[in-house]
DNA sequence: AACTATATCGAGACAGTCTCAACTTTCCTA
DNA sequence: TAGGAAAGTTGAGACTGTCTCGATATAGTT
């Protein structure tokens, strides 16, 4: 498990780190720049080392791609734990999400490496995102519990609805998004439950 | 407006129109069969036609694969039509959306075509979506009026829900498409209603 | 200083997209 | 039905991008 394509293992030589480095940085200029589809040999380029040496430490887009996500994973993944205390365990859930919905807004394009990442277990993500699949099972499996949710509701069901929302978000607005996963979320709600928290799914 | 990037308009000379329909053929076995991702060159070359050909056709992919949805989207609305007669609204609702995602899910990958076809108005898909969003809307107006959906909800909230679960679907798997959508439509209706009817989320 | 594992280099094979000037075909009309 | 203009086709080639691999350079070790 966790056969890290590109990550800094056991101890890389100075340079080995150095270009490792230089090479994200760039890759996280240029995603901020051109989304996703940035190109490699550019990123090459820009961090001054030759093309093979990408190749050397990312053997594909997504390797690097995926480096670029671990960190915010994890920190998704902490702030889940965090709300398990929340007053309102519906609350709490709906937080997260706004949160995670954000996250996967602020990587555009890359929800689909996102959700392929949890079936996938050769990917760097993988561990980031089961991760972040427990935080949810924890704040979905508290709501359950005080009935706020459907008992059939899953952390799958949770992390589907913020990457599809998130989805529908780039393709259209921002807010078509943000409704649905208002909408969706209601959807998760204990059908007799007269919605005491509104998400605010007015527009 | 229908500034047609590839369709028959007025009339097309003979050899034209025969290319336009092998390209056309080939280019719906190839997706059939690879996807949005097939080869542009292979197309042209499975038609028997020159590269220059193709594009004089299509001037890009996009177009090429607008072209094949067309008749698809059509069939969409006209369905939609036919369920304003279903003694419940918001079942007759469910089945279109039922339908619509089944079709999302035949063109995979095209999701994202599809949504950003009702904003870009030189897409030759554009009016084909406008009648989908117009079926669509017809629907979500009855169940409005009789009180079985929420009063904010919007055809395009149907719309974006439906692709998204679609999306969802070809990421991980169609059951979990499936699942948000019934999420998603459970979450369109009138919070205080009970439910009569069952979508089927419970797995 | 010599050695070796570890990295880097960069040319080049390959595949895809797209353009355009020369050429061919269709079809209209006289 | 011959002739010519409009419509369509052709295919080489410019370009961009992905990825590989043998030659070469360097860091860290003894």
């Amino acid at each position: 498990m966790d056969t890290g394509t590109a990550a800094p293992r056991r101890r890389m030589r100075a340079d080995a780190r150095r270009n490792y480095e230089r090479l994200l940085a760039e890759a996280a200029t240029a995603f901020a720049e051109y989304g996703a589809e940035f190109s490699l040999e550019e990123i090459a380029r820009r961090a001054g080392v030759a093309n093979g040496t990408l190749y050397g430490h990312f053997p594909s887009r997504r390797a690097l791609l995926e480096a670029l996500m671990g960190d915010r994973m994890r920190a998704l993944a902490t702030a889940g734990h965090g709300l398990l205390t929340h007053p309102s365990p519906f609350a709490g859930l709906t937080a997260w999400a706004d949160a995670a919905m954000a996250h996967a807004t602020v990587y555009r394009g890359l929800g689909s490496a996102l959700m392929q990442a949890i079936e996938d277990e050769t990917s760097e993500l993988h561990t980031a995102c089961e991760a972040v699949l427990a935080a949810g099972e924890g704040l979905v499996a508290r709501a359950r519990t005080a009935g706020e949710v459907r008992p059939e509701v899953t952390a799958a069901d949770l992390y589907a609805l913020i990457n599809a929302a998130a989805w529908a978000g780039e393709q259209s607005s921002r807010q078509q998004g943000e409704r649905l996963l208002a909408f969706g979320l209601a959807g998760l709600r204990t059908p007799s439950t007269p919605a005491p928290t509104d998400h605010g799914a007015t527009p």
